[in-house]
DNA sequence: CCTTTAATTAAGGCTTTACTTAAATAAGAG
DNA sequence: CTCTTATTTAAGTAAAGCCTTAATTAAAGG
């Protein structure tokens, strides 16, 4: 149900995880500027930008010839969900751990 | 120097996912158990849980011919301190947004 | 020892991904 | 209209990824 490998993968690729830096700290911006920076084509640009539209990353609208893309806050969501929740699994079984080295502790008493 | 690229790269793998998973909900397992249930060879397994390892995701050790996997929360704990900054930054987003919303409500009163 | 069990390494094939250049689309400027 | 600007779509290529079978390593059991 979750598509979280494919938010992972989109997120995988050096280029497109610094596109989503820049669009976290910087707001909305044109493909253009998203560009700048990593020596690779326009349309490699926009082929990266279409990776994480169709994860559900980003938002595109128009203004004139630009697009603009900006963060789609429930890709990232998802992502920040899941591993608050994995967190929780190993800080149980951190719990269990120590159970066991209380109980080691206790023998050796 | 954040690696995240890679690990996210590691999760991007529907099986290697559902590895992760797995260790998370029963603790260590031997690659063998890990295979169960994906249809893949042998080996296939051991190349995915290699990628696993070659990101940080999970340690390895040995007893006697199993090689048993576990979850190494180093890994994870990138990943969800990533997604929390992320949220921190867009929350800021939604923040300037709501400023200028409320002026132009004011605006219109 | 020899066999079984568990896993890995090696080598090769097929598919997907990331890039390129060329061509197409679309909006504003002259 | 025509030209420029911004971006995308199309088509092709080289590299990376995932899988397979075969061979190798290593420990345990008879």
């Amino acid at each position: 149900m979750t598509a979280l490998p494919q938010t992972f993968s989109a997120l995988s690729d050096p280029v497109r995880f610094a596109m989503v830096e820049r669009l976290l700290a910087e707001g909305e911006l044109p493909a253009g500027r998203l560009g700048e920076g990593f020596d690779i084509s326009a349309p490699a640009v926009s082929q990266h930008l279409g990776v994480l539209r169709e994860a559900g990353l980003v938002n595109r609208r128009a203004r004139a010839q630009q697009r603009l893309y900006s963060i789609r806050p429930e890709g990232l969501l998802a992502v920040a969900n899941w591993a608050d929740e994995a967190r929780r699994f190993w800080e149980a079984s951190l719990d269990r751990l120590e159970k066991v080295l209380g109980k080691e502790a206790k023998k050796n008493e």
